[in-house]
DNA sequence: GCCAACGTTGGC
DNA sequence: GCCAACGTTGGC
């Protein structure tokens, strides 16, 4: 199984709208970047991710699950842009934010540290351990 | 609100 | 195919 993080602006789509839809899920539509989509076309249902929410709060909040593979984003006609559904599974007991990934060493590689701009990117399996437990949960769980 | 980083577009 | 111009994202 292989982690992710996934990235929204709160204001557009926020870890309560995602709660919101409950195991029904939701399609992750709206990227129109390659990285991002191929991305997602690398995920597989049963994959976890991290969601994160950008700009003024710059912080993960929750741990959601891929519930469908990736499949044309229903919002364009281009035939170049899928996504993946996902559901939300649990929250951070506290939010991890930007700044601790940063503070933190072990955390310097992370995408989300290296390149702010990308929407959706994998995860590593000891940056999703260490996440967790700066989240309040536990790391193997 | 600013701007750096990055991606895309289009002229040549 | 190169690269300048432009647009967007997202941290600060």
């Amino acid at each position: 199984m292989r982690r992710w993080l996934f990235k929204s602006e709160p204001d557009v789509w926020s870890w309560d709208d995602q709660v919101a839809r409950g195991d029904r899920g939701e399609q992750w539509d709206g990227v129109r970047n390659y990285q991002a989509r191929n991305n997602m076309q690398a995920m597989a249902k049963g994959d976890l991710g991290f969601f994160y929410h950008s700009n003024k709060e710059r912080a993960i909040v929750g741990i959601v699950e891929v519930i469908a593979e990736a499949h044309p984003d229903s919002t364009t006609d281009d035939p170049r842009w899928h996504c993946v559904d996902i559901r939300a599974v649990e929250p951070l007991s506290r939010p991890v934010t930007l700044e601790m990934c940063k503070a933190e060493p072990r955390l310097a590689d992370m995408v989300l540290v290296r390149n702010s701009r990308l929407s959706v990117q994998p995860v590593a399996p000891e940056e999703w351990r260490l996440v967790r437990e700066l989240g309040g949960l536990d790391p193997d769980g």
